[in-house]
DNA sequence: GGTGAGCTTCTTTAC
DNA sequence: GAAGCTCACC
C-alpha cells in the first residue's frame, strides 16, 4: 500500500460504514479500488468470492480484472466478481430465474431485437422516429426502475399513457419469447430484492461488499439495485467524478451523487484532488473547459508534474486529411519517442469517425485495434450464428428463431412464416415448437414445410450433441450444421471476404473457450452482453474508440479528431442543457492524456453528397489560448500535397518513414 | 412465393 | 456501409 497518498489511504481503509470517493480525473482510484480490494481481503478477512467490484463498461471491467489479478494472488482474484452491472444482473437473474417467472436458456434481446418488437406494437406506417420516441420513453422508465403497471400510474400526458400500454405489451411479448431486454437485466433483480426481503437478504450474504466505479453513472435502476444489495449497513464504496457523467442520455443521474448521502446518513466522503496522469498545461486546459460548467463544489485538481509540452490543434480539410496527419504523426511519433504503438489513442465522438481513421492507419501499415462501434457483433454472421445458439438454448425466442431461419435460406420466405405466426398464435405456442409440429406444417406450403422440417432436425441434432459438449464445440458445430458456413462460402465472391467472416465466427466460439461457468444455457445470453468489438486482446496496437469508451483509460499520446461544431458538441445536443455533457464528454476526452496531447478539426465534410463547411469546436476557445499551439493553415501550405490522391500521400509517408 | 440485386436513407454515445 | 425497401427473375 505503500506510495498512496493520505487521502487515497484514508479510502481504502475505511471499512465501517458506506463510503463515497469524489475523485477527479487521474486521481488514482482504480489504484484505490484495488488496494481497497486487497485490504478487504488482507485485513478485514472478506472471502474474495464475496467482494464484488463493478464498473459500467466491459473494457472497464477486464482492466479491472487485470490489475486486482496483479495484486492478488491469482486464485483469489478469479473468486472475486469483477463485472458490469448489466453482467451481475445477469448472473443474478441466471440464478434466481424462476422467481421472476423466466425459464432457463432465457434470452436477453440486444437493442436491435427489442426495437424489432416493439416496431410491432406500432400502427403500420409509422414514423421511424415515432419507434425511437418510444423506444426512450420505454428504457427511460426501466432506468427509472418503473414496472409497467407503475409507468401507467404515472403517466401524465396522453402520449405517456400510450406509451405505458406500448411497454406493458412489450413486456408481455417479451415474457412470451422467455426474453428479458438489457434494461431488464438491472430492473428485474432489484425488483425481485425490494419485493423479497429475505433473498434480499441471502443475496447481502453472498456478496459482502462492493466497490463501484464511475458512480456517477448510475441511473436509478442501478442505483436500487445497488442498494438493496448493499443493505442497510452500507456495505460500499463507491468512485466517483460528477465532472466525467457522459451517461445522461441513458438515464444516468448525476443527482445519485446526492441521493447517497441521504439514503446513508453515515456516508463518509472523500476527495481525491491531486492528479497523477496529466501534464500541468494539459491539466489547466482541463481545468480551463470544464470551468464552463455549473457546479455544486469546486474541485481543484492540482498536479505535481512538469508543463509539459503545448496542447497541439491541428486544421485540417476533411476528414481523410485528418486521419493522414493523425496516422503519419503516430509512426512518426513512435520512432523519434522511441514509443510503443499501445502508447497512443485515437478518440472521437461517433464510431462511424474511425473508418477513414483505419483506412490511413492499413496504408502505413501501423497496427490498430478497434473498440466498440458496429464492429464485431453487428456483423451479419456473427448474429447469425448467434441467433442459431439463442434457438438452440431458448426455444421461446421467437426474433433468433425469425433469424435463424432465414439463415442460411431454406425456401421458407415471409408468407409462409406469416402463416406459421398464425398457426402459432392460435395453438399457442412459440414459432420454432411450431415449425417442429407435423400437424401444423402440413398446413403450409409443401416447399416451406419441408425447410422448416429440416430446420427443426437440425436443432434437435444440435441440442443433443450440446448436451455433453463445450459451449464453444457448439458454436463450431452449429456454424457447420446449420448451413452457416457452407452458405458463406457460396455467398463471398472472393476467398479473403469469405476468410474473414468465417474468423469471425471462430472468434465467437474462441471467446467461448475463456468463458468460465457458461453452460449451453447461458452462452447465447453472455454473448449479448459481450460489448460489440469489445473482444480479444489489443496487444501493442493503437488504440481507436469512441470518447465514451475511452473513460477510465489513459494513454501518453491522444489525439482527439473531429473537434468540431456539430460534432464535438454533437448537433443533436447543441440545445440549452445538453452542452454540458458534451463539455464533460470533451473533458473526459482531454484528462486520458498524460504527456502529449493533439485535437484536430475538419474545415469541410462531406455529407448527404454536398459538402457542408465545419467550425471549430465552441470548446476549443475555452482552452487556454497560451497552452495550445496552434498549426497554420496546412492545408493551404501544402497545395502539391493536397492535390495528391490520399494513396499518393500516403505511399509518401510510408516511404518517408522507412528512411 | 422465395430470392437476391439494386435502390434509398440515415450515422451519438453503451450494456 | 448497412439496413430497409422495391422489383424483376426463378
Amino acid at each position: 500500500m505503500s506510495g498512496l497518498n493520505p487521502a487515497q489511504l484514508e479510502a481504502v481503509r475505511y471499512c465501517d460504514g458506506p463510503l463515497l470517493v469524489l475523485a477527479g480525473a487521474g486521481s488514482g482510484k482504480t489504484r484505490v479500488i484495488v488496494e481497497k480490494i486487497a485490504h478487504l481481503v488482507a485485513h478485514e478477512g472478506l472471502a474474495p468470492r464475496k467482494i464484488a467490484a463493478i464498473t459500467f463498461t466491459n473494457k472497464a471491467a477486464r482492466e479491472m480484472r487485470q490489475r486486482v489479478g496483479a495484486r492478488l494472488k491469482a486464485d483469489a482474484a478469479d473468486e472475486l466478481t469483477v463485472s458490469t452491472f448489466h453482467a451481475l444482473g445477469l448472473r443474478m437473474l441466471q440464478i434466481e430465474h424462476e422467481a421472476v417467472g423466466l425459464r432457463r436458456g432465457f434470452s436477453v434481446f440486444d437493442a436491435d431485437d427489442s426495437a424489432g418488437l416493439l416496431r410491432e406494437l406500432l400502427p403500420k406506417g409509422a414514423k421511424p422516429d415515432a419507434l425511437d420516441a418510444l423506444r426512450g420513453l420505454v428504457s427511460r422508465a426501466k432506468n427509472a426502475g418503473l414496472s409497467p403497471e407503475q409507468a401507467a400510474a404515472v403517466a401524465a400526458s396522453p402520449r405517456e399513457r400510450e406509451a405505458a400500454a406500448a411497454y406493458a405489451e412489450y413486456q408481455q411479448r417479451l415474457a412470451a419469447f422467455n426474453a428479458v431486454d438489457f434494461d431488464d437485466l438491472i430492473r428485474l433483480p432489484a425488483a425481485l430484492l425490494e419485493a423479497d426481503p429475505e433473498r434480499a437478504g441471502g443475496w447481502r450474504e453472498r456478496l459482502r461488499y462492493l466497490l463501484v466505479d464511475e458512480y456517477q453513472d448510475t441511473n436509478t435502476a442501478q442505483y436500487r439495485l445497488l442498494s438493496l444489495l448493499a443493505g442497510p449497513r452500507g456495505a460500499f464504496t463507491c468512485v466517483g467524478d460528477d465532472d466525467q457523467s457522459i451517461y445522461g442520455w441513458r438515464g444516468a443521474d448525476p443527482e445519485n451523487l446526492t441521493q447517497l448521502g441521504r439514503d446513508f446518513p453515515a456516508l463518509k466522503v472523500v476527495a481525491l484532488e491531486q492528479n497523477y496522469r496529466c501534464t500541468r498545461r494539459i491539466l489547466r486546459a482541463a481545468n480551463a473547459l470544464i470551468a464552463n460548467n455549473p457546479h455544486l463544489h469546486v474541485k481543484k485538481l492540482w498536479s505535481e508534474h512538469a508543463e509539459g509540452e503545448p496542447i497541439r490543434v491541428w486544421a485540417c480539410r476533411d476528414a481523410e486529411h485528418e486521419a493522414e496527419r493523425v496516422a503519419g504523426e503516430i509512426a512518426f511519433l513512435r520512432g523519434s519517442r522511441r514509443a510503443e504503438w499501445s502508447e497512443f489513442a485515437v478518440l472521437f465522438r461517433g464510431n462511424h469517425q474511425s473508418r477513414a481513421l483505419e483506412k490511413a492507419l492499413q496504408l502505413l501499415q501501423v497496427p490498430y485495434h478497434l473498440t466498440g462501434g458496429t464492429a464485431f457483433l453487428d456483423r451479419g454472421e456473427v448474429k447469425d450464428l448467434l441467433a442459431w445458439l439463442r434457438v438452440l438454448a431458448n426455444p421461446d425466442d421467437d426474433a433468433a428463431f425469425l433469424r435463424a431461419i432465414a439463415s442460411p435460406r431454406r425456401e421458407v420466405g415471409a408468407a409462409s412464416l406469416a402463416k406459421l405466426a398464425e398457426l402459432a398464435r392460435h395453438a399457442g405456442m412459440p414459432l420454432s415448437r411450431a415449425a417442429d409440429s407435423i400437424g401444423l406444417l402440413k398446413q403450409l406450403p409443401a416447399r416451406a414445410a419441408a425447410g422448416l422440417a429440416e430446420f427443426a432436425g437440425i436443432v434437435q441434432k444440435l441440442r443433443a450433441f450440446g448436451r455433453d459438449a463445450t459451449p464453444a464445440a457448439l458454436c463450431r458445430e452449429a456454424a457447420e450444421r446449420s448451413g452457416l458456413l457452407a452458405a458463406l462460402r457460396a455467398q463471398c465472391k472472393d476467398e479473403p471476404g469469405f476468410q474473414r467472416r468465417r474468423a469471425n465466427l471462430e472468434e465467437l466460439a474462441g471467446w467461448l473457450e475463456g468463458a468460465r461457468g457458461v453452460g449451453p444455457d447461458g452462452l447465447a445470453a453472455q454473448l449479448a452482453l459481450l460489448g460489440h468489438a469489445d473482444r480479444g486482446e489489443p496487444g501493442n496496437a493503437v488504440r481507436l474508440m469512441s470518447l465514451h469508451a475511452a473513460k477510465g483509460l489513459e494513454f501518453p499520446y491522444v489525439f482527439i479528431v473531429g473537434v468540431e461544431d456539430g460534432t464535438l458538441p454533437h448537433e443533436a445536443s447543441l440545445e440549452e442543457g445538453r452542452l454540458e455533457e458534451e463539455r464533460r464528454l470533451f473533458y473526459v476526452g482531454i484528462t486520458r492524456a498524460r504527456a502529449l496531447l493533439t485535437l484536430s478539426h475538419s474545415r469541410q465534410a462531406r455529407r448527404f453528397g454536398d459538402l457542408l463547411r465545419l467550425d471549430p469546436s465552441r470548446f476549443l476557445a475555452e482552452l487556454p489560448e497560451s497552452d495550445l499551439l496552434r498549426d497554420g493553415d496546412t492545408s493551404g501550405a501544402h497545395a502539391e500535397v493536397r492535390a495528391a490522391r490520399t494513396q499518393d500521400r500516403l505511399s509518401a509517408i510510408a516511404a518517408l518513414l522507412k528512411d
